[in-house]
RNA sequence: GGAGGGAUACCGAAGCGGUCAAACGGGGCAGACUGUAAAUCUGCUGGCUUAAGCCUUCGGAGGUUCGAAUCCUCCUCCCUCCA
């Protein structure tokens, strides 16, 4: 590879340091700044994904635009897919023991995060591997070998290891095996710099050690803020159902940026959307000279879907949302279902469980006592009411669920 | 290996022979209101072609009892202390 020019390392630094949490330890960075820079070999920097669920999501992307600033400044950029690790099917925090993902289901999660991860990275300049390419490799001896650099002791100053510890709740041993073999996968990239949540501090700072064990100089590590999810509290995830997925359908993406508490709006603009320091500033500004947070929160919806998908779905989808919540009207398309009757007519509810409008008849039920099912935009008010055979209805069933439902015999 | 504690609905957590389809909180859903799928308030939150009815749920399998989430036996899993 060509020698490589780099701009002066405080500019580098200057964008490095745009958004990051922490960046430990900060004089290794320009050290090795200082050093690319001379030698003119870019700095490797790695980033990890666990391919146990198929969708990125918003919470995703502090760390994806911070690898793109590394790209834009001619470092090396690794997307690392963890598919070894997801392959064993990690039973960490609350969820129970996750069943593991066969090689196949990895695979194909992996292959999804290709379209999604250059919604933000430069596919030309980014490298994509998997650590299956040497975990795979490993032999009893080599974890042997890996564990004993480590100790219990210190594990245990994981705050979510010790929470557990200490709540008595169950900690698997070869969940101390993680944090080993991520530090591993610095190892095998000799990685410079590895990114991740402030969540992944230890597990960022443990591969120091490791590669030190190893001969390989440490990287330094550079966190990035955590974003919380639609529900304002807890942390963007997809097993919390709280997240915006990155290559989710541009109504959904709006309207569940809509959802968001107003609280969060300033936080959305700066690290879901990734606007720059001077927008951030103009959006608090507004805020507090009291615009109004929807309008404000329109704009971040917009521009999200702009940014993850174009500027045209996100028309579409702020129009969508308009007819739909501000205007309580019907969508332009709602989906057709035909259901079979096996008698002249049927309760209501048992038809919206055969729509798959709702999980129960009793659930339907419950949604038309409540006054939350119409027909032909009649509100039922009977939980007993019935359909007959041969006519096609309209139903609404709360804010978001629409169907024409076609009653055949 | 020994001693003790525990497993309850999506999650957390009460209940400890009938009044338990199971308190309460969170989450979710619906309605009202609205400035939005924000906030707030109210209600609902096992299933059944509609039932003051029936069926299935309190880790699993048996048992005692007119009657069991509650008592007994065995099993599985988790936690603590001792070794």
């Amino acid at each position: 590879m060509a020698a490589q020019t780099f701009p002066p390392v405080d500019e580098q630094l200057a964008k490095i340091r745009r958004d990051a949490d922490e960046i430990l330890p900060e004089d290794e960075l320009v050290a090795k700044l200082e050093r690319s820079l001379e030698s003119g070999r870019p700095l490797i920097v790695k980033c990890g994904y666990d391919p146990t669920r198929p969708d990125l999501h918003l919470g995703h992307t502090p760390t994806l635009r911070k690898l793109r600033d590394f790209q834009e400044l001619g470092h090396d950029v690794t997307f690392l897919i963890g598919s070894f690790t997801a392959l064993i099917g990690d039973p960490s925090g609350r969820s129970a023991t996750r069943p593991p993902l066969s090689r196949e289901e990895v695979d194909a999660n992996a292959e999804t995060f290709r379209d999604q991860v250059f919604r933000v990275l430069d596919p030309d300049l980014t490298t994509i591997r998997y650590n299956s390419e040497w975990l795979d490799e490993f032999k009893f001896e080599d974890v042997l070998k890996l564990a004993a650099k480590y100790t219990v002791a210190r594990m245990l100053e994981r705050d979510d290891f010790r929470k557990r510890f200490t709540a008595e709740t169950p900690i698997s041993i070869h969940e101390f095996l993680y944090p080993l073999a991520q530090g591993y996968d610095s190892v095998a990239l000799e990685a410079d710099v590895e990114l991740g949540g402030t969540d992944q501090k230890f597990n960022l700072l443990v591969a120091r050690d490791i590669q030190r064990e190893f001969g390989v100089e440490p990287q330094v590590i550079l966190t990035l803020p955590m974003l919380e999810g639609t529900d304002g509290v807890q942390k963007m995830s997809k097993s919390l159902d709280n997240y915006i997925g990155l290559t989710e359908p541009p109504e959904e993406v709006y309207g569940k940026t809509m959802s968001i508490p107003d609280e969060l709006i300033v936080k959305y603009f700066r690290y879901g959307l990734g606007a720059s320091p001077d927008d951030v500033a103009a959006v608090q500004k507004q805020l507090a000279a009291g615009a109004n947070p929807r309008d404000l929160k329109r704009e971040l919806a917009r521009s999200i879907v702009a940014t993850y998908h174009d500027a045209e779905a996100a028309e579409a989808a702020e129009a969508h949302f308009d007819k739909l919540f501000v205007h309580r009207e019907t969508p332009d398309e709602v989906p057709e279902i035909t259901i079979q009757l096996t008698e002249e007519d049927a309760p209501i509810a048992w038809l919206l469980k055969a729509a798959g409008l709702v999980s129960s008849t009793t659930e339907g039920q419950r949604l038309v006592v409540q006054g939350g099912v119409s027909i032909d935009d009649e509100r039922v008010e009977d939980p007993a009411h019935r359909l007959a055979a041969g006519s096609t209805v309209f139903v609404k069933v709360g804010k978001r669920r629409f169907a024409r439902l076609v009653l055949e015999r």
